[in-house]
DNA sequence: ATTACTAGGGCCTCTGACAA
DNA sequence: TTGTCAGAGGCCCTAGTAAT
């Protein structure tokens, strides 16, 4: 990951064995940027938990948020800005080349010749079963309880191989269009993911989404879904459950309360539509989550 | 009384087809 | 390549019910 100033940038060591390293990293930079140019010091991936931030190369820019996997080759060079105060923080994959290149060669056969750059590509969908398999990961990963290393060993692979796997089906999917009018669609998709990631509170229509990136409402929808894969409609949704699955982890107790900050209509429809997701209603999470802080009290009174 | 969940219906968004 | 139209499907709201 890249290096900011240490004091608003932490990381946390989850998990280390010969196959793969995980590490919590929270950044708690506001908004601003582009700052200074980082290098990747190996290749690795990042799942997002919470936030976002843009990766800018050149006039490039790709945004990171919680529904993206965001892939670090090594050498590589970027800038990061952040587009709104919340800060960011996700889960960091890092695993060996040797591993690494033999999960791609089953992707891209062709990566034998450049083992060196394995992702040809800066962001791929996060899938929610993929989402929901890392955020257990790291769930046991910080419990106290022991971890049995060959279970988290195979998770951490799997999610690694299932992000790099949905990637490759997006990029590998391309078609040949003018240079000019790609990288025009490119630039107004990345906008949208910034202008909608930091309004996650609010009412939006598709003409708000389009009119922020200047272009009509249809031609938006079209493009944002040829891009993403993704509804835009569905790519908010997705950004709002995954905030609710983060504060229904850290111990948000109100879900009408919940739902209206993320910007749902109401309570029945945040229900409805985090169940559809990730097939356990609210508050079944919150009560795991409010089971595992107890135990996690109880056990600091032993003595 | 409050909170949480489900069902049904209206409306909006998405998408395929087509034209400019 | 961009914009428009129309049908289909899904989202969202309301109302009702269950649990505490």
């Amino acid at each position: 990951m890249p290096r900011r100033p240490e004091s608003l940038l932490t990381f946390s060591p989850l998990y280390d064995s010969p196959v793969v390293g995980v590490r919590d990293y929270n950044c708690h930079i506001d908004r601003g940027g582009p700052a200074a140019e980082e290098h990747s010091a190996d290749n690795h991936i990042v799942l997002m938990r919470h936030g976002t931030f843009c990766k800018h190369f050149g006039r490039r820019t790709e945004t990171a948020d919680v529904n993206q996997a965001v892939f670090f080759s090594k050498g590589s060079s970027y800038r990061v800005s952040h587009p709104a105060d919340c800060g960011d923080r996700g889960t960091v994959f890092v695993i060996p080349p040797r591993l690494l290149t033999d999960i791609v060669r089953e992707l891209d056969p062709t990566v034998d010749d450049h083992p060196d750059r394995p992702f040809p590509f800066v962001t791929g969908p996060c899938e929610p079963a993929a989402f929901w398999q890392h955020r257990e990961l790291v769930r046991r990963l910080e419990a106290v309880e022991p971890l049995e290393p060959l279970w988290a060993d195979v998770t951490a692979l799997q999610v690694a191989a299932d992000v790099l796997a949905a990637a490759f089906a997006r990029h590998g999917a391309k078609r040949r269009k003018r240079p000019g009018t790609e990288a025009d669609h490119t630039d107004r998709v990345e906008a949208a993911k910034t202008w909608l990631a930091s309004r996650l509170g609010e009412r939006l229509t598709l003409e708000d989404v389009a009119g922020a990136v200047h272009t009509s409402p249809f031609h938006f929808a079209r493009i944002f879904q040829q891009r993403t894969n993704t509804p835009v409609h569905a790519y908010l949704t997705r950004l709002r459950l995954r905030a609710a699955l983060e504060r229904l982890g850290s111990g948000a107790d109100d879900l009408t309360a919940l739902a209206l900050d993320l910007g749902f209509s109401s309570h029945s429809h945040f229900t409805d539509t985090f169940r559809r997701e990730f097939g356990r209603s609210p508050s079944s999470v919150r009560l795991s989550a409010s089971r595992r802080t107890l135990r996690e009290l109880s056990k600091n009174l032993e003595v």
